[in-house]
DNA sequence: GCGTGATCATGA
DNA sequence: TCATGATCACGC
């Protein structure tokens, strides 16, 4: 691992000069080996990156750059220049929502300023000849927020009421509510229909891909 | 089991 | 073709 950033302009700095290398170059310089490909790994390009900017939080539920209050992602970019997957947040609480609101939630907290790094993502490009893009520093403008709130407010309204089971993909406009975890046998506690608990699938928010897109897109025009 | 890092794989 | 629901690895 690489000292940790003391500013926003040296993580910025450092992000810059990873443009253009590949994964494995960066991976040669960590002295990591690169997996034949991300079926067993689907992390790796993540810890790569953190690696090489000096990411302090690990599997803390803070951000990458606590001093700094940045979050790293990631996104892989098909040959369409469009983020191929979608992008997980944060797991989602299910119990114990009272006094939870939009301004005090996890996720807006993860969301107030990420850095990201688009990296080649098509599978037919071998995991070590991939190329990291240039880095983009995000905050959500307010037009956004705005959309996240909504969406956030929609999913955790049901989620409230005991519906967490018919929440899918689709619901939300930016942002979606999908399963989270090791298998579809790892449960924990919700809010049944009628208030009982039950026992259900964790959940993540994920940001869809058509709003990561709109960011990326907005970011290479200006 | 939870939270971190995400992508896989199949049905529509 | 593509998004949804499922899954992989790791530290604790």
């Amino acid at each position: 691992m690489r000292p940790t950033p003391q500013t926003e302009q040296e993580l910025l700095n450092r992000a810059h000069d990873l443009a253009g290398l590949t994964l494995g170059e960066l991976a040669q310089q960590a002295g990591i080996a690169t997996p034949p490909d991300l079926k067993r790994d689907k992390g790796w390009v993540g810890q790569l990156l953190e690696w090489h900017l000096g990411a302090t939080a690990g599997s803390q539920p803070v951000p990458d750059f606590v001093d700094l209050g940045i979050e790293l992602k990631t996104i892989p970019i098909g040959y369409h220049g469009k983020p191929l997957e979608t992008t997980f947040v944060c797991v989602a609480p299910l119990i114990g929502l009272q006094g939870l609101h939009w301004e005090n939630s996890h996720i807006r907290h993860k969301l107030a300023k990420v850095l990201w790094i688009p990296v080649e993502g098509e599978r037919d490009i071998p995991l070590a000849d991939r190329h990291v893009g240039s880095p983009l520093l995000w905050s959500p403008s307010a037009n956004e927020e705005q959309r996240l709130r909504r969406d956030w407010e929609e999913l955790m309204d049901m989620i409230v009421l005991g519906q967490v089971e018919q929440i899918t993909a689709r619901h939300g406009e930016i942002l979606q509510l999908r399963p989270k975890a090791a298998n579809s046998k790892a449960l924990t506690e919700a809010y049944g229909a009628n208030g009982q608990p039950i026992k259900t699938l964790p959940r993540g928010f994920y940001l869809k891909t058509n709003f990561t897109a709109e960011l990326l897109e907005r970011y290479f025009i200006l």
